[in-house]
DNA sequence: CTGCCTGCAAACTCTTTGCACGAAT
DNA sequence: ATTCGTGCAAAGAGTTTGCAGGCAG
């Protein structure tokens, strides 16, 4: 009997909020609508675009103050892919380990499962005397298709 | 009876400017010593600074240009650690797959290896119809001695 | 009513680029 | 002699910040 996704998410952020003795502003619910509602990686750019469409007093200063406020409350994902510019996804489940697949030919990004990766980041961690905080596997690689056919299916499709 | 790894790694790159036609100038060579003397992981400003020390008349823009040619030639590897500023570390061993360990307290970079990575980016990628390219894995960590004593004792020794 | 929040625009950081001079081949 | 490489300074991209006014609580 939980409720739909976008609830839990937006009662999450709304706690944090709360928690964090911050206003609850017409601005910083766009911006989590916009966020939530997105099915692919956007940038602060387009989030401000998307925000916009939901509330036309959104500014691109407020964007980039309330992204802390929706990272840090779990709902939505930070991916640096290093491209000097960080993408932002949805955080359906807060608690799954993901890597990134990048296409070199079309910037698609591929989430994939990987629970590994926080047993290798404790494992290495401690033996440095240190407390894993976060840990990231990426995998740039070319598109076969756009090699042999001239055209990137993943774009595409 | 092989050369000085340092030794290796100019033929390296003077073979490597060679290949493509590039000139041997005072200045690329100055950014290349520079560069594989360091013994820690230098942002591009500082190899700046320490390229100066050998040939005063090195540029920021020069800097810049060569970082290209010393990563496409293998001599130096490039490690983006998410913080919108590249950390350059001379290669000692172009094969080798390493993981970093980034102190969140001190900013240290342990370089760890890492080998499973490469079969990992084959296999994920080859599902998705996908070259890999390279890869790359990161966990970010707090220093536990830093918590308990309030000192850092990375950044100290 | 109080003080946090906002939009605007300027500032900031790192990196790239246009241009005219200078050096490698 | 050519042509590529260089230094300088300005531009560029993405993000952050100071300020005066506005809205949540």
């Amino acid at each position: 009997m939980s409720s739909a996704p976008i609830e839990d998410a937006r009662l999450k952020f709304r706690a944090h909020l709360a928690a964090h003795s911050l206003r609850i502003t017409n601005q910083r619910l766009a911006i989590f609508d916009a966020a939530f509602a997105q099915k692919e990686h956007i940038t602060a750019e387009e989030l401000l675009a998307q925000a916009r469409a939901l509330d036309d007093s959104v500014s691109r200063a407020t964007v980039y103050r309330t992204l802390p406020h929706l990272t840090g409350s779990g709902v939505l994902r930070e991916v640096d892919i290093g491209k000097n510019l960080k993408y932002y996804l949805p955080n359906t489940d807060s608690s799954a380990q993901v890597a990134q697949v990048i296409c070199v030919d079309c910037d698609k990004i591929f989430e994939i499962s990987a629970p590994f990766m926080s047993w290798y980041g404790n494992t290495v961690s401690t033996k440095l005397g240190l407390t894993p905080v976060s840990q990231r596997l990426q995998v740039s690689a070319s598109c076969d298709t756009l090699k042999a056919t001239g055209i990137c299916k993943h774009r595409a499709g």
